[in-house]
DNA sequence: AATTCCAGCAACCGCCAGAAG
DNA sequence: ACTTCTGGCGGTTGCTGGAAT
């Protein structure tokens, strides 16, 4: 077993350590990961038990295969927010980010045919995207600003909502009429409108209601 | 039966932000 | 005001087990 920094270990958790883990949250409850190594003696850093607990032991995680219905939330809401894994799986009941994260790459990616890494970025003032990894609220963007769209798409301008991923997605906000989710490095790009006349796809107003996203927006999409 | 290949997933890493001291 | 601690995030790595050869 490799051993990181302080004598930490790495790899693998041991049933022991996960029985160590338990019975310290036990007694103590989450947080102050960094106690359980000088509490317990266990040879884990604290980020390593957090993760442990968060992605593993704790009680409110489940385990085993995701459903159809778990899918095909996790692919709307990738939709929406692109690799926002946390937000994601935070309405993806009992399903971590890491799981999601993983069940997208290994499964849902192949699935919808998405190549990995392919990316075009919009063209959006750098000042406009929201700082990654602390998710996406209260951002505030320019009236006249104009984000250039690679397809054929329409080129909105006025109130826009801008969310960097990072990764394969992109979603635009353009103007009060029709927002536009348009997604990039899929095969069959799948976007929703506000267009009530579309019954194949769910307009963004239902989805937002639906997944009460609605903190994610401004302007009371 | 042995070896190689590869998909799936658990865990790690680096970075960041906010809280606490 | 500054430093340290803690926790959260997304990307990536590498181990494991099963399938293929």
């Amino acid at each position: 077993m490799e051993r990181g920094e302080k004598g930490h270990r790495k790899g693998l958790w041991t049933e022991e350590e996960d029985r160590v883990l338990m019975d310290y949250i036990r007694l103590h409850g989450k947080g102050r990961w960094n106690r359980v190594a000088k509490v317990t003696g266990l040879k884990r850093c604290g980020k390593s038990c957090r993760l442990r607990w968060i992605n593993y032991l704790s009680p409110s995680i489940k385990h085993g295969d995701f459903s159809e219905e778990e899918d095909d939330l996790i692919i709307r809401l990738h939709n929406l927010l692109g690799n926002r894994w946390s937000l994601i799986a935070g309405r993806v009941p009992g399903r971590t980010d890491n799981q999601v994260k993983n069940h997208w790459n290994t499964h849902l990616s192949k699935k919808l045919g998405i190549k990995r890494k392919q990316r075009t970025k919009l063209k959006a003032p750098s000042e406009t995207l929201p700082p990654k990894g602390k998710g996406v609220e209260n951002v505030s963007a320019p009236a006249d600003t104009c984000f250039e769209l690679p397809s054929d798409k329409k080129v909105g301008t006025g109130d826009q909502k801008y969310i960097d991923d990072g990764a394969q997605s992109e979603v635009g906000y353009f103007g009060l009429e029709e927002p536009i989710i348009v997604n990039e490095g899929y095969e069959n790009p799948f976007w929703f409108t506000n267009d009530e006349s579309n019954l194949s796809t769910p307009t963004l107003t239902q989805l937002l209601d639906q997944y009460s996203l609605d903190n994610l927006f401004w302007h009371g999409l």
